[in-house]
DNA sequence: TTGACATAATACCAAAAGGTTTCGTATAAA
DNA sequence: TTTATACGAAACCTTTTGGTATTATGTCAA
């Protein structure tokens, strides 16, 4: 099951909880370094840094207006790592259904 | 959008390559350590690491059976990430269904 | 009982991650 | 034109990560 270099950059990407929530800060709108900073006990080149890792992993993409660099998250990039999940439900499916048939066969 | 503990420790049991190999090696089958380690270029010591993040995680679950300690994919944990991403199905719909309308317009 | 085997536990190392401070540059505003 | 602002980039520090090698322990098998 080989797998593509730009799912690790994704999972990288997600891996880490303040990036997480510089993801859902941007679901509800675009930002520039300094907004997404003020959000957050952190200087601006630590937020920078990750805005970056979340640019490799191609979760946002940037827009230099003015001297501001608007951060968008992309509308598509997470189903990658989405699908990776998913390729699981079959797998939970056919487990939880046994675990099922022996808790029942216990009562 | 406060995020729980347990949650980190599953965003962390993903982040690394080897250790979705692994869990990708666990979903056809239980396995020792010493069977996953042969399916890796890694010295058991550091497969047997990998495993304890992932029971970390509370992706594996561990069953000592003679000598040997049996690792199997728990069915239900990754659905805690799952959820976390699906969160933003909304958001690519919005956003994808605004891109074609733009991209009708320009037609 | 003795030897082989599966794993645990520990110590150790190099590289990567996550943060800071400092300084430079481009743009906006007075 | 001068000044303030938003950011980039580099240097640096500390902790975590992912690996190794080594040694110890418990269990199976002859």
């Amino acid at each position: 099951m080989m797998e593509h270099h730009a799912d690790q950059l994704i999972f990288r990407a997600i891996a880490d909880p303040t990036r997480r929530a510089i993801i859902d800060m941007l679901s509800s709108g675009d930002r520039s370094i300094g907004d997404i900073a003020a959000g957050f006990d952190m200087t601006r080149p630590a937020v920078a840094k990750h805005l970056a890792i979340l640019k490799d992993g191609r979760l946002i993409d940037v827009e230099k207006r003015g001297r501001e660099r608007i951060h968008r998250l992309r509308p598509d990039t997470l189903k990658s790592a989405a699908s990776w999940i998913n390729q699981f439900d079959r797998f939970w499916d056919d487990r939880l259904a046994k675990l099922k048939e022996v808790v029942e066969e216990k009562q």
